[in-house]
DNA sequence: GAATGATGCGTACGTTGTACGCGTGGTGCG
DNA sequence: CGCACCACGCGTACAACGTACGCATCATTC
């Protein structure tokens, strides 16, 4: 289960320490982003690491700032809401694909990638024609969407982990009155039984046609 | 500084230790919750609490259901969409005062008094006349705002914690760059300046009034 | 009074982040 | 050509932390 191991005893770098503890946190978790798991898998000892990285916490910031990184940034010609629809899109994609990523988001000062994405977002519904004050709190109501989306999915999939999705969510199930919480039993077995639609994407137009409504009164 | 310290030397029950954890965690933040200074807090070492508590997440998970029994439940003449609101807010009111509580809602598998909540919140959408799928949806856009913006707010606490916010925000603007991020130094500003609104409910009646608005086409 | 079970706790271990200082090899200057 | 220097890797060590294990103490029951 190593994780890609990228060809170890390269000259270790700043860089090559963030890569490894992202690929290490995408395949096994972040809870098994372990300093001396880490220089294991670059084939170096733990100490080693501290020339190129302050300290564990810095090293997560780092990671953060590079995945976001890989968020998609609209082009100037794209409408401000569209852009600020595809932008969310896009950093959910980032997320699905880095799940310790939402977990860590709010816990670090942003970095310069991150910023880059703020403005963006932030410039954009300046541009939207929305009233300014609309713009800073549907600023917030996106950001916080788009996290809390992920973060809801990311744990539901982390609480599994090893048994199907089956297996936890039954034994939930079993802990419910059939008498008491008939709804919450349908709801679990909704989804259960797959698909309960794109509801990221039906929440977030939600709130960006809201906003256009509020500010039309 | 020590948390409430209830009359320490009481015979020592589960009760006890899942309350005396809430209040360290909400007098210190739940890094300060140790179990060896919580058997410090108690009066007694830290051994003595295994006999009452499996392990540390299961009493972390104690501490959350505890919690979300605060959370009040509206009566049943209150009008769906109306208790929802209500429930949210003092979903996020519970929340205002355990802010260690959102960070940890969602790595335990619910315990009773969630499921309760859980309920209440689902049947409200039946009874809302909101078409069924929809109501899946509502039900996680509800949830998912109030504890995304809980969450934000608690980060944004936590991190300051010592300093004032305003030592921090100016540490943060100060790596922004003014030619290249007025639109986030513009953001941040407001929010230095006080009350941005209330921003909480803004957003959450927008999404209850969207979901309204799409049931009707 | 002897057996039983609940409760508190002393000791100890494994895992974690990381401070400190030594050794070593390459690089630049005299 | 040699010597001083410095960046870098690492061995050792320690302070938290969660918690396994087993003994000691007490109250209760027969």
């Amino acid at each position: 289960m190593t994780a890609t191991s990228t060809n170890a005893r390269a000259p270790l770098d700043a860089e090559r320490i963030i890569e490894t503890a992202i690929a290490i946190a995408d395949a096994e978790g972040v809870d098994a982003l372990t300093m001396r798991r880490l220089a294991d898998e670059l084939g170096y000892k733990v100490m080693a690491l501290y020339r190129h990285v302050a300290n564990k916490d810095e090293l997560l910031a780092s990671m953060v700032d590079e995945v976001a990184a890989a968020i998609l940034v609209p082009g100037a010609d794209t409408p401000p809401l569209q852009g600020i629809r595809e932008h969310c899109i896009s950093t959910r994609d980032v997320f699905v694909r880095h799940p310790w990523a939402p977990g860590l988001w709010l816990h670090h000062t942003p970095g310069a990638n991150r910023i880059e994405h703020m403005e963006y977002l932030l410039a954009a519904f300046g541009r939207s024609g929305l009233p300014h004050e609309l713009g800073h709190h549907g600023y917030h109501a996106v950001v916080n969407h788009v996290l809390g989306y992920t973060l809801q999915a990311q744990k539901m999939d982390e609480s599994i982990d090893g048994g199907s999705i089956d297996d936890l969510a039954r034994a939930f199930m079993d802990s419910l009155d059939a008498e008491r919480h008939p709804h919450t039993i349908a709801h679990v077995q909704e989804h259960l039984d797959g698909d309960t639609g794109p509801s990221f994407e039906l929440v977030l137009d939600l709130i960006l046609d809201g906003l256009v409504r509020l500010a039309e009164h």
